[in-house]
DNA sequence: TTGTAAGCGTTATCAG
DNA sequence: CTGATAACGCTTACAA
C-alpha cells in the first residue's frame, strides 16, 4: 500500500503553496493561468487524488444519499431506483442503494447501521413498520422519505401510488370487455409482519374492486375476494385457494390479481383446470414489474409512474436535507392501465 | 440544521477530556466505569453521533466497498449481491451498491465516479469492456474484482460459472430424455456494446452443446443453431427467428436457451405454433435466476453458485484491499441442474 | 485512569 | 495572484 499522494506533496513538488494547488485543482478564479497548467500537470504526474473523507470533513457534507430496498426479490422499485440515481446525481449526490438482505432486525436495524456510512438522507422503499423506523432514524438523526403504500401510520413524508383509483381502473377495464364475474387474488398476510406491513394497498385496491362493480351495477360476490396465504414465495405453482374455488365450481371469468407477482401462479392454476387466459378468463395485475411481460400471456396491469417517484424522492429528501420541514404525509401518484395480451379479446 | 454535537460537547458536559470521551464511547479497556457510564449518558442526552468522516479520516480507512450492477433489470446478479452484502458485514464493511442506470460511459463511467466516493474497492458485476474499466480503476487507483462471464480480456481478477461443462449437463439432461432434435437459442451481439460484451459465455456455452451432442452420437444440425438479435428487450413477445425455422419445417423437440431470459419469448413462440411444453418441446434454460420460475411452465435451468461467488468476489477483495497481490485470472465455479416443469416428461 | 496535543487531508480566511 | 494558517471531528501517543 503506497503511501498516499497529498496536496503537500503536489504543493513541494510544484513549488507553490498548498493553497494554490488547492485552487488550482478546483477550478478557482484567483489562479493564473500558468500556475494552473503546472500544478495540473505535476498532479497528474504524482497521481494525485483528492481525499473524498478530508473533503467532507472540511465542508461538513457527504454529498451522499442511501436508499434502502426490501429483501423479497428485486422487483417493481427497481426504476425508481433508476430515477432516483439519475436525480441524485444531477444534485451532485452519490446514491447508494443498501439491500435489507436477510438482515435481522429488518428495515429499522439497516436504518441503524446507516450511522457508520456517509449518507447525508435515507429513502427507504417499502417500510413494514413505520414507528419502528421512525425511532432508529431519531436515534442517528437521519432525514428520511418513504416510497411505500404497506402501513396505515404515516411518520414520514410517503411517496405512494393512487391505489384505490388504480384498482378502481383495473376492474373497471375488464367491465368494459364484457367480463362480469371477476375474482381479486389477495394476499393473506397472517400474524407475522411482512414485506406487505400491515398492506394498507390491500384494503386500498380491494376498496376500487368493489367501487367499480358497484359503479357498474354489479352486485359483490364475496365468494370471489379469494385470500391465498404465503404469498411471498415466487416460486410456487399455483393457489391452491384458487385452485378450490374452481373446484367448487365458483365460475370465474377474469381475475384482478392485487399484485402481477401474484399472476403467475394464477395462470397455471387457470391452465391447469383448462381454462384459456384470456379466451375463458382474463387477468388484470397491479405494479407493472418485470413480471409482467415474462409470463404467458403478458400481463396488462397497472403501471406506477415509478420514474417520477423516485424523482420526487429524491426531491424531497434534499429538500428535507437543507433544513426544509416538511410534512408527515402521503403524496399520492396516478397509475396509468397498460394494456397486455392477458386481456386482449 | 442544528449545529452537529460533537466530542467536545459532550467532554465539557461530562467535565471529562475529550480522549477520555473517545474512550469511554469506543469500548477501550483504560477507562473506569464511572466515568464510562456518565460520558455513555451524557453522549445520549446530546444526541451525540460520531462523524464517520472525521473517523475514516483519522484511521485511513472507510470500511466499505462498492458493488457495480448492470442497466438489464435486476437479475440473475441479485443474489450474488445478497451474499456478498452479508460476507462484507461479517468483515466490518459497508456495501453499497451502484447501479449503472443508463449512465453515459457505462461501467467504466461509473467506477469514474467512485473517486468521490468514500469506497476502498469495488466488485463490477458484468463488464462489458474490461480494458476500459481496467484505466478507470487505475486512474483513480481503486482496487476492483469482475463477477463476470462476457469478455475475454482478463484484467481482473474473475470469478465466473463454468460455462461449458453447465451447458454440456443441460443439453445431455435433455437427451438423457430422449430429445434429439435441440435447438441452440443464442443471442446474436451485433455491432455495438453491449451488456453481454464480447459474449464470451456465448461462445462458451455453445461448446458445450456441441459437445454434449458428439458424445451422445448426435450429429451436430448447423440449422438449429438459432441466432435472435436484439436479444436485451425483455417484453418482446416472441422470437422470430424461431418462428421462421419452425415456419421453413424444422424439426425441434427441445430447446436450450443459451440465457433463462430468452426463455419466455421463446414458450411464446412455441405455443403460438400450437406446440405444448415440455410435451412437445423440452425447454432448459442457464442461471436460475427469478424469470425461471416465472414463466410457464416453470424453468430447468443450471443454477450458478450465487452465494459462493458473491462471498468469494469479498474475499478476494478484501485480500487486494489488504495489499495482496492477486493473480489476473479466471475463477470458475461449478453449476448445477435445477429440474423444473419444462421438462417433465 | 485521565488530559494534552499532534495529526489525518482538505478548504477557506486572511494577509501579503 | 499567492502563501500561511486555522479549522473540520476524531483517535492515539505521550505525559501526568
Amino acid at each position: 500500500m503506497a503511501r498516499r499522494v497529498t496536496l503537500i506533496d503536489v504543493s513541494s513538488a510544484a513549488g507553490v503553496g498548498i493553497a494554490t494547488v488547492s485552487r488550482a485543482l478546483g477550478d478557482h478564479p484567483d489562479v493564473s493561468e500558468a500556475t494552473r497548467e503546472r500544478v495540473r500537470s505535476v498532479a497528474r504526474e504524482l497521481g494525485y487524488r483528492p481525499s473524498v473523507t478530508a473533503r467532507a470533513l472540511r465542508s461538513g457534507g457527504y454529498h451522499a444519499i442511501s436508499v434502502i430496498v426490501p429483501d423479497a426479490g428485486w422487483g417493481w422499485w427497481e426504476p425508481v431506483i433508476r430515477a432516483a440515481f439519475r436525480a441524485a446525481s444531477d444534485e451532485g449526490y452519490q446514491l447508494m442503494v443498501h439491500p435489507v438482505a436477510g438482515i435481522d432486525g429488518g428495515t429499522a436495524a439497516v436504518v441503524e447501521g446507516l450511522a457508520n456510512v456517509p449518507t447525508e438522507g435515507v429513502i427507504v422503499i417499502s417500510m413494514p413498520d413505520q414507528d419502528a423506523v421512525r425511532d432508529a432514524c431519531d436515534r442517528i438523526a437521519l432525514p428520511a422519505i418513504a416510497v411505500d403504500d404497506t402501513s396505515r401510520a404515516v411518520r414520514f413524508p410517503t411517496i405512494s401510488a393512487r391505489n384505490r383509483e388504480g384498482a378502481r381502473a383495473a376492474v373497471e377495464h375488464l367491465i368494459a370487455q364484457g367480463r362480469r364475474s371477476i375474482a381479486l387474488l389477495r394476499a393473506e398476510l397472517g400474524d407475522s409482519p411482512t414485506d406487505w406491513g400491515d398492506g394498507l394497498f390491500i384494503d386500498e385496491r380491494t376498496i376500487g374492486y368493489r367501487e367499480a362493480l358497484e359503479a357498474a351495477g354489479i352486485a359483490v360476490d364475496e365468494s370471489l375476494l379469494i385470500d391465498c396465504a404465503d404469498p411471498f414465495d415466487e416460486s410456487r405453482e399455483i393457489w391452491p385457494e384458487l385452485d378450490a374455488a374452481l373446484e367448487r365450481g365458483v365460475h370465474i371469468d377474469a381475475v384482478f390479481c392485487l399484485a402481477d407477482l401474484m399472476a403467475a401462479p394464477a395462470v397455471r392454476t387457470l391452465r391447469a383446470r383448462g381454462l384459456r387466459v384470456p379466451d375463458d378468463v382474463a387477468l388484470v395485475g397491479f405494479d407493472d414489474e418485470r413480471a409482467a411481460v415474462l409470463i404467458d400471456p403478458q400481463l396488462t396491469t397497472m403501471r406506477q409512474p415509478y420514474a417520477e417517484m423516485g424523482r420526487f424522492a429524491v426531491e424531497l429528501l434534499l429538500r428535507r436535507i437543507q433544513g426544509e420541514q416538511l410534512e408527515e404525509r402521503r403524496h399520492e401518484f396516478d397509475t396509468s392501465l397498460v394494456e397486455r395480451a392477458s386481456t386482449r379479446r
